[in-house]
DNA sequence: GTGATCCATGATACTACACA
DNA sequence: TGTGTAGTATCATGGATCAC
């Protein structure tokens, strides 16, 4: 256990193997008398002196291995809650990965979920009987065997982020396959829909086609039933008695497909409709799906595994690759979304002092000044650095570029810069279609993400020029963000999103070339 | 024209368990 | 360890539809 080579690397296989085997959550070595006679683990070496040592009383110990192979501190162990048999078919079952009883609750820590549920979300097929180790853990637990709720002693006392989730795939490039999603209703914050792609032309939208939750009796949690009269199709069709709803193709980036398995049939003679009326069930507890719902519902909130974005969002990811400056600036684009006129102080600046040129950072930031031709009370600004090619224009252009990334689409945004140079590349950039001159026009790197912007975004851009350091408030503000964002702020680098036009592009120790190469 | 998917239905394979 | 049983999912089929 001490040996640092492979003799150790062997042994800790040898220990972590009978930890699965006999579906502790703890390393074995920490195992009581009691906890090792309710199963034996055959032909593992490491275990057979585990349990010699045990019965002994002799100690062994490893701060390291132990922490290591630790599962979960948390939970009840579910042979515990099995008798010697059904412990013996609990450990024949060696592909679902399940340890604790909360593994086998909901989000919200009170419910059972069912054995189809646990194979479907486990990418199992679930055929054939349910096994005993499964139907004892039901009759241990339930109060309920309609609602399937635990008795209070099984109840989590918080959320249960031990519970199976549902791993949403991206949707199918393949314009055949119908693919399931789920999004998010704009007006209600924290709501999901369901919607199956029904259509996936070439252009720039996917035709969704809604269909709404229902509550139901017939034994599964969420049941489907295609919406007549959508409510939320006003952006996207003008004939409101329309149940689809036309959604932008950069949706199709973000993981929300819900995967086949989970969507199924309910039988017309289980259905409570007319025979007419298609149902889907949901193979899974609805949490599974969404636990951004459910923990926003209770605390401590905890960031969870599905976010679904805002198109401003998607932009934001398609160009910027850090996460931190990702975070940020979704951040201040919530703060935004409101408003459809801004005015924004932008500011770049590179760091003289520093004599090496690779570690050159550029500061950029910029500053709304005003909202709807109003003066706005509260701050809202960004300050950050940029990597790579440390020129001012390039400064000047990156904090332009982040700016446009915040703003909400469809909006009018006037930038005040002090750099005129910055304004000329936008300008000559907006005026050049063709790629092959645009590559022409230097920092088109940066000029191509702000017309790019623009386009995404439907944005009108008016540019300003000002007078550096002048007195105006903002101004200042942007001044005073320069220093600040150069040393302190998170460094970031843009993404190579011209890719998709391009299939060459010049590249130097992995960072593209933006100005003209001959 | 080819191939993939959807859909409904019936046949079959798969899985776990009981028992000898 | 082998066999039989029960419950369930999956497969095969063929027509219709759609994308390539």
């Amino acid at each position: 256990m001490n040996d640092n080579g492979a003799l150790g690397r062997t042994t800790d296989i040898r220990i972590r193997q009978p930890q699965l085997d006999c579906k502790s959550k703890r390393c074995i070595i920490n195992l009581d008398k009691p906890r090792f006679e309710k199963i034996k683990v055959r032909h593992n070496l490491a275990y057979n002196i585990i349990t010699e040592r045990s019965a002994l009383n002799l100690l062994a110990k490893s701060e390291q291995i132990e922490s290591e192979l630790c599962l979960t501190e948390k939970g009840t162990e579910i042979v515990q809650l099995l008798n010697n048999k059904q412990v013996g078919s609990f450990c024949k079952e060696k592909k679902l990965n399940i340890f604790v009883l909360e593994q086998l609750l909901n989000q919200e820590g009170d419910k059972l979920i069912t054995w189809q549920q646990l194979n479907k979300m486990r990418g199992k097929k679930g055929a054939g009987r349910k096994p005993v180790w499964f139907s004892a853990i039901e009759g241990k637990t339930l109060a309920n065997q309609h609602t399937r709720v635990v008795k209070t002693a099984y109840k989590t006392s918080e959320n249960n982020f031990m519970a199976c989730k549902v791993i949403l795939k991206a949707i199918s490039e393949d314009r055949r396959v119908q693919d399931w999603v789920i999004f998010k209703n704009k007006d209600q914050e924290h709501s999901y829909k369901f919607g199956k792609v029904i259509s996936k032309p070439k252009e720039s939208t996917y035709t969704l086609e809604h269909w709404n939750k229902t509550n139901n009796s017939e034994g599964y949690e969420i049941g489907l039933i295609k919406y007549s009269g959508c409510e939320i199709n006003e952006k996207g069709s003008e004939n409101s008695d329309e149940s689809s709803y036309k959604i932008a193709k950069g949706f199709k980036v973000k993981k929300r497909a819900v995967p086949r398995q989970m969507i199924s049939k309910v039988r017309k003679s289980d259905s409570m409709y007319n025979s007419e009326t298609k149902i889907y069930k949901l193979n899974c507890p609805k949490e599974a799906l969404f636990p951004l719902e459910v923990a926003m519902r209770t605390k401590p909130y905890q960031e969870v595994a599905v976010i679904l974005g805002s198109r401003v969002d998607e932009i934001i990811n398609k160009y910027i690759e850090n996460n931190g400056t990702k975070i940020k600036l979704k951040a201040i684009a919530r703060r935004l979304e409101k408003y459809r006129d801004l005015q924004i102080i932008t500011d770049g600046s590179v760091d003289i002092e520093a004599t090496d040129v690779g570690k050159k950072r550029l500061g950029i930031r910029f500053v709304v000044s005003r909202i709807n031709n109003q003066a706005i009370e509260e701050e809202v600004s960004f300050a950050g650095a940029l990597e790579d090619w440390p020129k001012s224009t390039r400064a000047e252009l990156g904090a332009i570029g982040f700016a446009l990334l915040v703003v909400p689409c469809g909006s009018i945004v006037r930038i005040c810069t002090d750099s005129s140079s910055a304004i000329s590349v936008i300008e000559k950039s907006s005026l050049v279609v063709e790629t092959r001159n645009r590559l022409k026009v230097r920092n088109n790197h940066i000029g191509w993400l702000i017309q790019e912007c623009c386009k995404d975004k439907n944005l009108v851009l008016r540019l300003y020029k000002v007078k550096a350091h002048s007195d105006e408030k903002f101004n200042k503000i942007a001044d005073s963000l320069a220093k600040q964002g150069r040393i302190l702020g998170i460094t970031s680098r843009l993404k190579e999103f011209w890719s998709n036009s391009l299939e060459t592009y010049p590249v130097w120790n992995t960072t593209v070339i933006d100005r003209p190469v001959r």
